[in-house]
DNA sequence: GTCGAATTGATTGCGAGCAATTTAATTGTG
DNA sequence: CACAATTAAATTGCTCGCAATCAATTCGAC
């Protein structure tokens, strides 16, 4: 098998992108365990302090996910008591999604959470923010490589 | 709500890192569907197409996944056909994975993945390696942070 | 105003991921 | 040899993630 076979190189980016975002997952865990959140709804609540009563495609938009995955996921949150769901009275057909006066509480103990984390990946403030946009240039160009049907 | 928020700063390396993981993903579907592949299962299949015969011990080593994960997809890789799992004799707890006839001639309609993939992700080779680079510390980093249990 | 198209969430079904536990086999220690 | 500790997979149970589909609602052209 030839050194440059491109079936190794392959696995160059794109595992090592994938292997990082799980292992950040699981950076993430014991700091998030102790606010009974896992990431994704960790994400939720960071969209949900900074705008309280989006509708669940505004959340999709922001996070990139759709129903499929925020419906179930909210529901869990709102049996833990984090979030409230109410259908919309003007339009039926959109569920704007509350913080409870306990997810606003929350807040107060997550505002340690982004420190803990740059902690344990260990860049320096340049590093990480360069990082940062190769990473967004990345996943945008990729975004647009999927062409959403042109309607 | 201040502007330099750690909450809101937190949105700016994992989420991407995160979002970009599922683009990438996503923007293999449409290349291993035609060969009946999901992203872990081609991960899968470059380990075995370098090294056949590995254990799922080994497997698991190289892609960072455990059992719990790998099980169930070699199972349904093996009701695809192109894998066949064997318990060693030598030691009758592991279990060794080998390609079969149509998994070893699979590799042929995948030669073309990564370039298509290359082109889909509009990076230089330059930046390609080094945003790799910058992953793959950042992985390693963040593997480190989670320390195993030190027997 | 009415009817067809579009929009929003919810649902279903499946494939990961992973923690925790279980089972079976092997190793090491006395 | 005996038996405790270790190891490798498998299993269980839960949470994503997403495609496909469905139901309810709203919009828009007429």
């Amino acid at each position: 098998m030839p050194v440059d076979d491109p079936l190794k190189l392959d696995l160059q980016l794109c595992f090592p992108l994938y292997a990082a975002a799980r292992a950040m997952t699981q950076a993430y865990a014991p700091l998030l365990s102790k606010l009974g959140l896992t990431y994704p709804q960790y994400l939720v609540m960071l969209v949900l302090w900074e705008t309280d009563g989006v509708t669940v495609k505004e959340l999709g938009e922001r996070l990139y996910l759709d129903s499929g995955t925020l419906t179930p996921l909210l529901k869990r949150m709102e049996t833990q008591g984090l979030v409230r769901r109410e259908r919309s009275t003007e339009d039926a057909r959109s569920v704007h999604v509350h913080l409870t006066s306990q997810g606003r509480a929350l807040r107060r103990k997550a505002v340690s959470v982004p420190e803990a984390m740059a902690c344990k990946m260990g860049l320096s403030l340049e590093e990480l923010s360069r990082l940062r946009r190769e990473v967004r240039r990345l996943f945008e160009t990729l975004s647009k490589s999927q062409p959403e049907p042109t309607k």
